[in-house]
DNA sequence: ACCTGAACACCGTTCAAGT
DNA sequence: ACCTGAACACCGTTCAAGT
């Protein structure tokens, strides 16, 4: 009866107190923590009763998607559509490094959940505002690819590692092994130059925000560039 | 003992083997049935055989993703390094159209295999050979980023979609729903704008060919303009 | 020494029995 | 009508028993 009165006491479940327990669990434990039967533990409730708030485990991955996405901030206004979208992508970038699991989670999905295509019409209607034609814009969404959902998309990505392994996390940044370089010289030279530039001599860590930068300014400047010359879709 | 010479007349097990089978099994029913039971039995052995060969899943997907990286085209030589590398990219862009499971097993693992070692580091060279600084090189492999393992990307792809949930697979492209349309104005003129491209009115099917390509100019552009003008980073 | 069946500790989800 | 324990059909992997 303790035990009754407790549960009465309890917080009722609702389907976005169910979505937030899974997003923190994800957060903190890593995705391969994220279990039905975990979360349920997490939320003092047996399996079962999330049943009755989500379908299953992809109604859940969906609905953790919509709510880590409703967390880039939104478009401003009264500026350049250039300084406007990469704002926005560099927020949407922060939200991942926030929630490492959520990159691979929205790519292994289809994406259609009100959110996404919510903030892919807003991006979307900044491009058109901006002066591109329908053609370009669509085109060019193509090409943002990736970076329109701020995917950090490094190649030897730490934090990634860490979000699948759980929370042992943050290894620094291996030095690369001498037997590797000589195998792969060109690699080596790289991770030389890269490591000169923040001074440690083994590290090969890169300044992932210039990377980050220079990848949508590299992207950005050569759709502006498209405009200026009034691209038109190739017939 | 019909059983027994049956064992003996089989093609003995093998790292090979079980890679070939592993990449077959995930081809055909879907990375999603790819579990170490079904790949037993899909070479007529029992599940514990296989642990002589590979030391765990996780292992038996590093060795799938060197199979599959090793598809991938060399790079060609005597011609421009921008023409190489587009050469090369496409030719990762049909390897992953070959084994769609393939980008997001490589992008959920840290990549330091050596078949992707070598491919990353014969890209290097490529760019440095085509008189990239170090210090450009570097940066561009991060903004190449997922283009250069040929990552699609499509927002709503209908090819990964099938990657994930088996061989029911090649459902035609989706025509925008009404209600959708109506809430998210801006992708439904982008969607409507592809349509009458290909002359469908409903269906919003994207040239993924032309896409990919405009996307990898847009960046291959960016990059030879940036070496033209001599570009050194920024201290 | 090698191979392998059974077992362990998990999954997501169904379903029928309990309230 | 609602809730939920047990069960089902799976996992990857360990381990001890069999040859």
């Amino acid at each position: 009866m303790a035990e009754q009165a407790e549960k009465l006491r309890r917080t009722p479940l609702s389907r976005d107190r169910i979505l937030r327990a899974a997003v923190a669990l994800a957060d903190g434990a890593g995705i391969e923590s994220l279990s039905m039967r975990n979360l349920a533990q997490e939320l003092d409730v047996v399996p079962m009763a999330l049943y009755k708030h989500v379908a299953n485990k992809d109604e859940l991955l969906d609905g953790m998607i919509d709510v880590v996405v409703g967390e880039i901030d939104p478009l401003t206004s009264g500026e350049g559509w250039q300084p406007a979208i990469r704002r926005r992508v560099l927020s949407a970038r922060q939200m991942l490094r926030r929630h490492p699991w959520a990159s691979l989670a929205i790519e292994s999905r289809n994406m259609a959940t009100p959110a996404v295509l919510g903030y892919l019409d807003s991006m979307i209607g900044a491009l058109r505002a901006g002066g591109l034609s329908t053609d370009l814009t669509h085109h060019v969404m193509h090409a943002l690819g990736s970076r329109i959902l701020g995917f950090s998309q490094e190649l030897f990505d730490a934090a990634r590692q860490a979000g699948r392994s759980g929370p042992i996390a943050p290894q620094p940044p291996a030095p690369l092994p001498p037997e590797v370089a000589l195998r792969f010289p060109h690699v080596a030279e790289i991770a030389a130059a890269a490591s000169h530039d923040d001074g440690s001599v083994v590290g090969q860590g890169c300044d992932d925000q210039f990377e980050f930068e220079f990848a949508l300014d590299l992207l950005l400047d050569g759709i502006e560039r498209l405009r200026e010359q009034g691209w038109t879709a190739p017939r």
